[in-house]
DNA sequence: CATTTTTGCACAATCGATGGTGCAATGAAT
DNA sequence: ATTCATTGCACCATCGATTGTGCAAAAATG
């Protein structure tokens, strides 16, 4: 790497080079020229000396003096699964059409890490924050407000702040219903046979769970407490259950609820270690959507929340000046086995 | 929302407060009070009084005047697939390891947008940058020596700054004879039927095209141009590729080598398309690893990169004062079908 | 030509933290 | 009792931009 950081330009090299003062360089580069009365042949001047030298603000130095940044956040569970990743790329989209700087973050789904790094985002005065899938809401929100940062939870509601969230128990039960749907009259599915794996005990969990038996009530007339099996959002949690499950009754339920892509993976995992046979009659619904998971060898059919939706929805809560503290339900859409769906990657060209 | 913006404490308030000078509060508060031989006691008092007033440093008042950030950028070309999603999420844990702030940009394969998001990282003076699978590599180098930043390629080299590469060509040789030797004898492939699908004209696919034909020609006795079809990076040309070889031949290749999860899903794409039966024969090496393309109903080896090493070698060379400008390998991994590897998430405890 | 208005810009304070320098008070040494 | 070293901290310039204010020169008005 050969060096040579000539030091940026600054306004104060730019003011020399051009005869005026810095706050009319300023001026001229925010933008703010004409409200201060700037001639045009000067503001002219300036503008060709700065991209002549490469001149760019220094970010830090404008957020300090306006205490604003550019800056909007996105604060994520986890980055790894598809549905945590195409919101970060919406999100990122979003917010390069207003001109901002997308920053993702994730805290690991643990309250201390989250509070921690909004504390950090808010030492780089980020402008807005996007609160997704937080696992303590209410907590970020207090150390938002200590410094009225505007903020909107996503995913995982906060009774503190405006949520925008699916409607998991719409969802669920739009999910459990073509489950049981998939099964021909001859193969019925008995309400025993018919399981939720996965979850914990957050707002999503609670509100599939609910959407699930009431379908189970309605379609089978039966429903018991065992066939639900909450194991966290880990793929190792969910082989676990599979396994256990499967040592208890020699097979797999035939129709599975899978709570989360994530949860998904340890089906995957019990998977690897039983030949495929072992998965002839099941038929899987999973609440998210995972393009590849959606071919799997049994019939696979998954819940896409409408994740544009909940983004475009949040932003415009962000830019009311007084939200009012509500929890705002996106319809997800049902995604029957073999879709192909186009995601937000679609929006990108791509120079073959 | 209700507010109370009580603004921020600073060192002047503490001041104010302790009784003691900005400078000392200061050196107490960033840890630099020993060396100004700041009394315990002293000490004592004001960091009392600043977790009392919850103090967070101005993150941006330091960088300013210090000119670092305490941030360190990941450029990705996207997020929304398993590979830089786990790219991301090895990437935070390091950074954070050290204390540091991690974020992750996306550039959309765009050169230049990767060179203005970088004007716009360098601008907020982060600390270090990892370029992930940049396609202008270089360009983003000229930007970055600009300003002294410290940077390292990684996935896609260029040919001004430290790279760190997965051995491509190694992969695509073992990906590439898992493949052929997965077909049984008395249905051998014969050297027409083994396609490759995906890519652009980068460092990474050509890398796998020399393995691929390097293999063909070893263990087949044969290769001609008209098996390889590039289609860059995108679900859809790939879906269209596939579409027409298959209105042409009448069936797709029994072999299929596949750069990249992004352009295996235009074959998923495809697969929407037509029934099972068309994939009854197939064999799939996907060089890219995804948990649920590993279970489809046809074989399909993987290649999984090794993200780990790639991050880890990456900030070891950053570490080096005057890093020189080569291309580090690091070996991928075989995936054999119908495997369920562990990632980065499964670092995370869960609270179930 | 005298006065008012408008134009065009410079000045200086400010955002919050950092770090070099200088100086008084205290203790040690002679 | 002096002198010297050490301790403990305050002072102030600085990083690079923003923004309220003030004031000369030019233009408009009577």
């Amino acid at each position: 790497m050969e060096h040579q950081p000539k030091k940026k330009a600054t306004i104060y090299d730019l003011s020399v080079l051009s005869g005026s003062s810095p706050s009319t360089v300023s001026a001229v580069l925010n933008g703010t020229w004409r409200k201060r009365r700037i001639k045009e042949s000067t503001a002219e001047l300036i503008r060709d000396l700065a991209d002549r030298h490469q001149y760019t603000a220094n970010l830090q130095a404008r957020g300090l003096r306006s205490s604003r940044s550019g800056l909007v956040g996105l604060l994520l569970p986890v980055h790894d699964n598809r549905y945590f990743s195409s919101m970060a790329q919406s999100f990122e989209a979003h917010v390069r059409s207003r001109g901002q700087c997308p920053i993702v973050v994730s805290a690991c789904r643990d309250p201390e890490e989250e509070r921690r790094t909004v504390e950090t985002l808010i030492s780089y005065s980020v402008d807005e924050l996007i609160v997704a899938g937080a696992t303590d809401p209410d907590g970020v929100h207090a150390v938002c407000i200590g410094s009225g940062l505007k903020h909107v939870n996503i995913d995982l509601p906060g009774s503190k702040a405006p949520s925008v969230i699916s409607d998991n128990y719409q969802g669920a039960r739009m999910l459990t219903e073509a489950i049981i749907r998939h099964f021909s009259d001859d193969l019925k599915l008995g309400p025993d046979e018919l399981y939720l794996f996965g979850g914990r005990d957050d707002h999503a969990s609670r509100e599939r769970i609910r959407g699930f038996r009431a379908i189970k009530r309605e379609l089978m007339q039966g429903d018991s407490d065992k066939c639900i099996e909450p194991t966290g959002y880990s793929p190792n949690m969910a082989q676990i259950a599979f396994e256990r499950f499967y040592e208890r009754e020699g097979k797999l339920p035939r129709g599975l609820f899978i709570n989360s892509s994530i949860n998904f993976e340890g089906l995957l995992r019990f998977m690897a270690q039983h030949p495929n046979e072992a998965f002839l009659d099941i038929v899987v619904g999973c609440y998210d959507y995972d393009p590849f998971g959606s071919f799997l060898p049994f019939p696979v059919i998954m819940i896409r929340q409408d994740i544009e939706g909940m983004i475009t929805k949040a932003f415009e809560i962000m830019a009311e000046n007084r939200p009012s503290v509500q929890t705002y339900l996106i319809q997800p859409e049902l995604v029957p086995p073999r879709t192909a769906l186009k995601g937000p990657l679609d929006a990108i060209k791509d120079i073959a």
